[in-house]
RNA sequence: GCUCAGGUGGUGGAAUGGCAGACACGCUAGAUUCAGGUUCUAGUGCCGAUGAGGCGUAAGGGUUCAAGUCCCUUCCUGAGCACCA
């Protein structure tokens, strides 16, 4: 199919052609679109309400478009469409996640710099998605790899750097060996064959790696709370709160027999279980296994930490084996409510990563310890009663009762207990209430070359200290100094200042990431080296002279970000994104504000809608933006499966291609067949036949407006006059389109105007007026079919323009309902009666109606429901 | 194992507790056409005979005048989490 700018735009009108022929106004309503600025996002002073739809924009990938993006993106579309026809002034951009690993590894294999891949792949898709004709206002595109963009996303981890939330570890981390580079928590999926990386399934390791980390947990709280407020489907609420995972309850102290100076801190959410407790267990990792261990117990307990060491992934991870493992350390701590001796174990089912890395075990009330007890014979005493005989010898209770063995608190409810023991060990600086997070810091550093550079450079500690007070370098400088060890030496990080943004990538002779887990960028010593000026933050090559006594030796942060810190504000900039002094400008915020439909798939549950939230959190807590929420209101569209039911791969050869489709049908028939398979949000196997139907659907509405054989209007439907029962059936489809947009029942949607569309092809007239309101609702969704007939009918301008009808309530009243008449539920008969028809009356043509009369023969009614305008049921006997 | 979402014709799917299968695909028959495609008409859940009627929304039970829809139990499919104390 061709795009036909060649061609004007009235020279095609004056010859045209009478039959459905897409491939002859497809590509020229695109043109027009594009010529016209159909779809610009209008300034604030239009005057107009604001509607932003977003897509989660799209990896351009050198595949080019799968068949899913044109699924969001028509439903995004058609919101977008009839918001605008509605009279909103909407903004639907697009942009790129253009970073990322795919171009890195395409550079690697072929020597090719990453940009100028990402430039070609977004070139194809950009005409892909112009060759859908979608209503978008490519004026604001943007891409993460945009320098002018980069650098916002540098400026706001600066932000995060000057605010104490970002830092450097050297904790084990997720390190991944295929893709060469280290994985976030969120990267990384647990499955039978043990942890693998989410992107390509290659398994993945724990290293300890210096590594920047975010400090997300400082704002578990609040992304919890942030949740309440948001129209998000509740399946990914849920996920996310899971993934926070909060759990309220104590941390208990333990004294250690016969270690003065040592004690036991635990974490629990059942401290009204104390009495209960009857053993401890500590991780195999646990700072405190090597001073508990007694002498007999020495060789037993090495033998078993070794044995965990050497334990692999698969084994750990092992679904069927649910063994648990352990060993006595020899030491004992005391139980504070009680006094009482507790054996101390060490076993890998409590994690050093979670809590204190030791808990109290209550066997009783715990399904885990229950298990351990069983397994190590340790003694197990009920603490919670219940109100049926349980027996927690055979199995934990985990429900509810009134608390008994608890000594004074025997008889309360578990609740009470919990306060009060709580309270009681903090009275005695033995306890205290404490709430933990199963979220874990972000790890925001990647080993990789096709990311945003950390605008941070490393310098001596001496070097920091001489930092003038009024230098520009504060401007991002924390208040207590990031440090760590690099190659031996001990440096401090200091940010670049906004002047200085945005810090871009070098040239480099290779791609490759060393073995040792350093992005290609350490073996740049032209980049990496540089002069640091502490007074204003600018830099020069270390091969140049020192300019002057401030400037100082700096070398260059060598990690780059993941792909995620460009994808986490990208919404934000397409209110302004050409603004080269802020992210956008504050009027455009308070204009357009957040996104009011946001449409992507559920694979970014606890990834970037996580991340997301996180950093316009933080910058809505810094006044950088006016709401604490960037996503009000969430959508995620279905997968489209191959036409075997699997997921379409090109290993499976199931793929379908876009491209294909629309050469074949054309763009609108791919939009209405996308739209009419089913719930947007379901998953649904492709079929190429049905295609057909919609197809179809096309043609007839195409000959329901115009003739063939002069391409002119139909006479059929140019008068004045129509049928009643047409027009009632119009206001009915304007209504029911009109609502299942708004709930995104796009299926739907389209059978009702098949319906419509049945009915007028039987009908002997169709006004004007009533043609002109269908096209319109045809429109959002078979748009070029739509511009077309409108300018045939005589309109001019775009139909995206022409307005959105309006059901007219006093239309779709029927004077007559069918009304159905049941005997004990069953339908026995129906006629078509005023609808006014009295309950009496109802009733007496029921019993009248000779269908029903002889079931009623011989027996008495002893009951009659009567439903005015619906139905009547009469009970018999049976 | 836990949590959640589902299970409706040959297929995709419709159904504010009120005629289950709308709307399509496919199929069958007929018309149009030299033919294929297109287009049009009729039919299409199962049993029964083409009738009366009966049965039917994974299985079983319950609530109700009335259940695909609400409640309980079980089975199956998919997704997420996975020793989170």
């Amino acid at each position: 199919m061709t795009i036909s700018t060649g061609l004007g735009f009235l020279e095609l009108m004056e010859t045209p052609k009478g039959n459905y022929d897409f491939t002859a106004f497809e590509g020229r309503w695109q043109a027009y679109w594009k010529e016209h600025g159909t779809f610009r996002a209008l300034p604030p002073t239009c005057g107009k309400p604001k509607y932003y739809v977003l897509d989660m924009f799209p990896y351009p990938s050198g595949a080019g478009l799968h068949i899913g993006h044109p699924e969001g993106y028509t439903g995004s579309d058609i919101l977008a469409r009839q918001r605008k026809a509605s009279g909103y002034n909407v903004l639907h951009p697009m942009g790129w996640d253009s970073f990322g690993l795919p171009a890195e590894q395409h550079a690697i294999a072929t020597g090719e710099h990453p940009a100028v891949q990402t430039r070609r792949n977004i070139d194809n898709f950009r005409r892909q998605l112009q060759m859908l004709g979608f209503a978008i206002d490519w004026d604001r595109e943007i891409a993460t790899t945009d320098e002018n963009y980069f650098r916002w996303t540098q400026w706001i981890f600066l932000k995060l750097f000057r605010h104490g939330l970002a830092y450097v570890s050297e904790k084990p981390v997720w390190f991944c060996p295929a893709l060469g580079t280290v994985l976030a928590n969120e990267e990384v999926l647990n499955t039978p064959e043990g942890p693998r990386s989410d992107r390509g399934n290659h398994p993945v390791e724990r290293r300890p790696i210096r590594q920047w980390v975010l400090r997300i947990t400082a704002y578990a709280d609040k992304l919890i709370e942030g949740l309440d407020a948001l129209d998000w489907p509740d399946s990914t609420k849920r996920l996310q709160k899971n993934w926070i995972g909060k759990s309220e309850g104590a941390e208990v102290t333990f004294a250690i027999s016969g270690h003065k100076s040592e004690s036991l801190t635990v974490f629990t959410t059942r401290p009204d279980t104390l009495f209960g407790a009857t053993y401890m267990v500590i991780a195999p990792e646990h700072p405190l296994v090597a001073k508990l261990t007694s002498a007999e117990q020495q060789e037993a307990v090495q033998e078993y930490i070794a044995l965990v060491r050497n334990k692999s992934d698969l084994e750990r991870t092992d679904l069927a084996d649910k063994k648990k493992t352990g060993v006595f350390t020899g030491a004992y701590a005391i139980n504070p409510v009680n006094d009482t001796k507790l054996p101390i174990w060490i076993a890998d089912y409590v994690l050093m990563s979670y809590g204190t890395g030791a808990i109290m075990a209550v066997p009783a009330h715990d399904e885990r310890d229950h298990e351990f007890a069983t397994q190590f014979k340790l003694p197990i005493i009920q603490v919670v009663g219940s109100k049926e005989s349980v027996d927690v010898q055979k199995a934990a209770w985990t429900g509810d009762g009134p608390m008994v063995n608890s000594g004074r608190f025997n008889g309360k409810t578990a609740n009470e207990t919990k306060t009060l023991i709580t309270a009681e060990l903090a009275a005695k600086n033995q306890g205290k209430a404490a709430v933990n997070f199963k979220l874990r810091d972000w790890l925001f550093s990647r080993q990789r070359y096709w990311g945003e550079p950390f605008p941070i450079l490393w310098i001596s500690k001496e070097d920091l200290a001489r930092i003038p007070a009024d230098s520009a370098v504060r401007e991002f400088l924390p208040k207590e100094a990031v440090t760590c060890v690099i190659d031996g030496r001990d440096v401090c990080a200091v940010p670049l200042t906004s002047q200085q943004l945005p810090l871009t990538l070098p040239e480099v002779k290779s791609y490759q990431p060393s073995p040792t887990g350093d992005s290609p960028l350490s073996r740049e010593p032209q980049w990496l080296n540089v002069w640091f000026d502490l007074a204003t933050g600018a830099t020069v090559a270390a091969s140049e002279k020192q300019p002057g006594p401030l400037w100082v030796k700096a070398s260059r942060e060598t990690n780059t970000m993941p792909q995620w810190a460009g994808s986490c504000w990208y919404y934000l900039r397409f209110l302004d994104p050409k603004n080269s002094k802020e992210i956008a400008s504050k009027e455009l915020q308070a204009y357009w504000g957040c996104p009011d439909f946001y449409i992507g798939g559920a694979e970014h549950a606890v990834l970037h809608l996580l991340y997301a939230r996180f950093w316009h959190r933080f910058l809505y807590d810094l006044g950088v933006l006016p709401t604490p929420e960037p996503f009000k209101k969430l959508f995620h569209q279905g997968l489209i499966l191959g036409e075997d039911g699997e997921k379409m791969s090109k290993s499976r050869g199931n793929v379908v291609n876009p491209d294909d489709i629309v050469k074949a049908y054309g763009t609108d028939a791919l939009r209405l067949y996308l739209m009419f398979l089913g719930p947007l949000e379901a998953s649904k196997p492709w079929n190429t036949n049905g295609i057909e139907g919609v197809s179809r659907f096309l043609r007839r509405t195409w000959r329901l407006a115009i003739d063939e054989t002069t391409g002119k209007p139909a006479a059929k439907s140019s008068g004045t006059t129509e049928p009643e029962e047409l027009t009632r059936e119009l206001h009915k489809t304007i209504q029911k389109v009109s609502a299942d947009i708004e709930t995104l029942g796009f299926n739907t949607c389209i059978s009702q105007m098949m319906i419509f569309l049945n009915a007028a092809e039987k009908a002997p007239t169709i006004s004007r007026s009533t043609l002109e309101d269908f096209i319109r609702l045809v429109a959002p969704f078979a748009p070029h079919l739509a511009e077309e007939i409108w300018s045939r009918l005589g309109r001019d301008g775009s139909i995206s323009d022409a307005g959105w009808p309006k059901a007219d309530a006093a239309k779709l009243i029927e004077t007559t309902v069918e009304v159905i008449f049941q005997v004990n539920g069953k339908v026995r008969s129906t006629q078509k009666l005023p609808k006014d028809t009295t309950k009496e009356q109802l009733l007496a043509l029921a019993k009248a109606d000779p269908a029903v009369a002889k079931f009623l023969e011989g027996k008495t009614v002893l009951k009659e429901i009567i439903v005015p305008g619906k139905l009547v049921n009469l009970v018999v006997p049976a």
